[in-house]
DNA sequence: ACAATTAGTAACCAATTGTTACCAATGTCA
DNA sequence: TGACATTGGTAACAATTGGTTACTAATTGT
């Protein structure tokens, strides 16, 4: 019997983290001093689909359903896997912030400030909050990152925090007025200073097919 | 001594074909009646990085180095591999249209005319697509299509094909003016009929930084 | 009551994009 | 040779979108 599996599945799970997107990440008990921390994963297994075991992993890590969830590649590459996996396939997903504990072990870490951790799970990270930010004006990325019910200050700096730059007020609104996604609900709610806030939940309408001309938003190279 | 590998590296090489895409298939020599083309695919070393691979199966394959090359992702489910591979890492590759003869046994085929073929390849044509359809924006993939000196009408002709849209002449140029990515060269080509077309290069200059605000582009779901 | 703070909107102006229309250079065909 | 069909290329105007300023609203703290 083997001690070590062939393949991994590995989770980099996000969440709002304050200002800042943050990753779960669990204590690595099986490792000698250096690298105490790892991305949660799980030995790929041949008779289940690996998106599932990825949301089983999320599960288990963090004590919650992943609220998205999206292969970000396999990483096959020199650099090693903490469990010496031959291919690890990553997953990227969110969750909402979430008042709860986490399951023993796991903690959140801002992306700015990760520990040291196995060369192939950093690159997993940087490919992971890279998908994250293409993916946002394809899939409903930003609005799972939220609760099911949010104010339009918090959805802005979703998009903030996504983007890595401010937006303005009034014209994040007019633009996701004019998207159709978003409905107000009747509820309201008072974070203490300022007037309260109206509530509103993902609901996405219509669409008038794909418009716009072409955007060349390409760099050098 | 294994006869069938564990995984594999599989590519999916498209150009222009006309007003279509085109992805290459090879002639399946070890297959029976039904399924007698897939893509063309290496058995994935260990030792050797897997774009390193890709690029080898691209070159053996077509004839020529492909001019643009990623990761499209890990396939792993339920459907099957034609060389019984576990996992399979899928690349996308491009590569201009060419007058020059491909090698025996291989073929263009223009995406919406493909043959039966194995489920994983099948998948990994559509999540190619879609992934060149989304890089296009961030990857020069367009220009990849391309010969180093083509016409604009030929580049938004490739614009046209990968966003499956007309766009409108002066539009188009304008845009692609205000980006600074291509440069005229003094050459010109005729095409029979009408006014002969100067040649420009992919030659990306400066870049003011990320401009504009919210694209709220989310379809429903 | 009033300052401070956060939510939300109107309205103006600048920039971008869609469109129409035109001129230029070539091959075709009477 | 001289229309004219065909493709390349651009100017200029109209419509729309996006950035900004500035305001009003509702709440807490002093």
């Amino acid at each position: 019997m083997r001690s070590a599996p062939l393949n991994s599945v590995d989770l980099v799970l996000c969440t709002p983290h304050g200002r800042q997107l943050a990753v779960l990440l669990v204590r690595d008990a099986s490792k000698r001093a250096r690298e105490r921390w790892s991305l949660p994963w799980a030995p790929l297994a041949a008779k289940q689909a690996p998106e599932h075991t990825a949301s089983g992993v999320a599960l288990k890590a963090s004590g919650a359903r992943a609220s998205w969830l999206e292969q970000a590649g396999a990483f096959t590459d020199d650099k090693r896997h903490p469990g010496g996996a031959a291919i690890s396939v990553a997953y990227v997903g969110v969750t909402p912030a979430r008042a709860r504990e986490l399951p023993d072990g796991a903690e959140w870490f801002p992306v700015a400030k990760l520990p040291l951790l196995a060369p192939r799970h950093r690159a997993m990270i940087d490919a992971a909050v890279a998908q994250l930010r293409e993916r946002m004006d394809r899939a409903p990325v930003a609005f799972r990152l939220l609760a099911p019910m949010f104010t339009l200050s918090d959805l802005q700096e979703v998009y903030e925090l996504l983007l890595g730059r401010r937006l303005h007020k009034a014209s994040f609104r007019r633009a996701l007025q004019a998207a159709f996604l978003v409905a107000p609900t009747d509820e309201w709610r008072s974070e203490g200073r300022g007037r309260p806030a109206q509530l509103f939940r993902y609901a996405p309408r219509k669409r008038r097919g794909a418009r716009g001309g072409v955007r060349f938003e390409l760099l050098g190279g």
